[in-house]
DNA sequence: AGTATCTACAACCATTTGGTTGTAGATTAC
DNA sequence: GTAATCTACAACCAAATGGTTGTAGATACT
């Protein structure tokens, strides 16, 4: 199943600048496993709540995680679609680079 | 065959830092398929050739490129490997996501 | 030798980023 | 109702980013 992903620059510009701080990371990979409110993503880091919320907003705008109201709290949860649109970018390098090693080696079987 | 990607947080930021602008990524579309000298990269864009240099390092930085000198021109050539280890990164996430869904069947299976 | 080309690198500038503190609005707890 | 908690958001600041121009060192061309 290809799940098709027209992303714009400016779309994948946010997916890879949300994952690149370690910070950000750290949330995707906790909020994949289990929700966790703002404040209680917040406990876990050497910064102030609003840092946090911070990240959680690029993250956000990167569609890396979404945020449920749940009572005063807001949930955040990581979205693995997301994920793989990035990995899906990832593998259309790795087919660049495939069909160049293809052509040298038809190049090679030419020589013969 | 695992790669084994002892990779710092440092390193991956550099990474996907280096893949959060549209140039670069083309940039590294590029010298996957074809290397190119520096000044060949330029003359794609439009921007100066110092912008593009600048590009080019930090691709470089990010082990997405390495550069070969040639003459006088240095020839800039993508790095399949490490495309390859930020994909093995993005796995580990799906990897999180899949045990939490397995938790939750299992749940499930328990209730019935 | 002299000129053109390719690259490196410094200095500078505007904007973005990642952090801070502070204030205010909702929601929950007592 | 009052107090505590969770969130949103503005204002501010230092550092990093992405661009520019300009200068200089190698290498290739005629």
């Amino acid at each position: 199943m290809v799940v098709d992903t027209e992303l714009t620059d400016d779309e994948v510009d946010r997916i890879f600048r949300a994952l690149a701080d370690a910070t950000r990371r750290d949330i995707v990979r906790r909020t994949l496993d289990t929700e966790a409110s703002v404040s209680e993503l917040a406990a876990e880091y050497e910064m102030s709540f609003a840092a946090v919320q911070k990240h959680v907003a690029v993250l956000e705008g990167a569609g890396l995680v979404t945020k449920h109201p749940h009572g005063r709290e807001r949930k955040v949860r990581g979205n693995p679609e997301a994920i793989r649109r990035a990995q899906a970018l990832l593998d259309r390098y790795e087919q660049i680079w495939r069909a160049r090693i293809g052509r040298l080696d038809a190049l090679l079987a030419e020589d013969q």
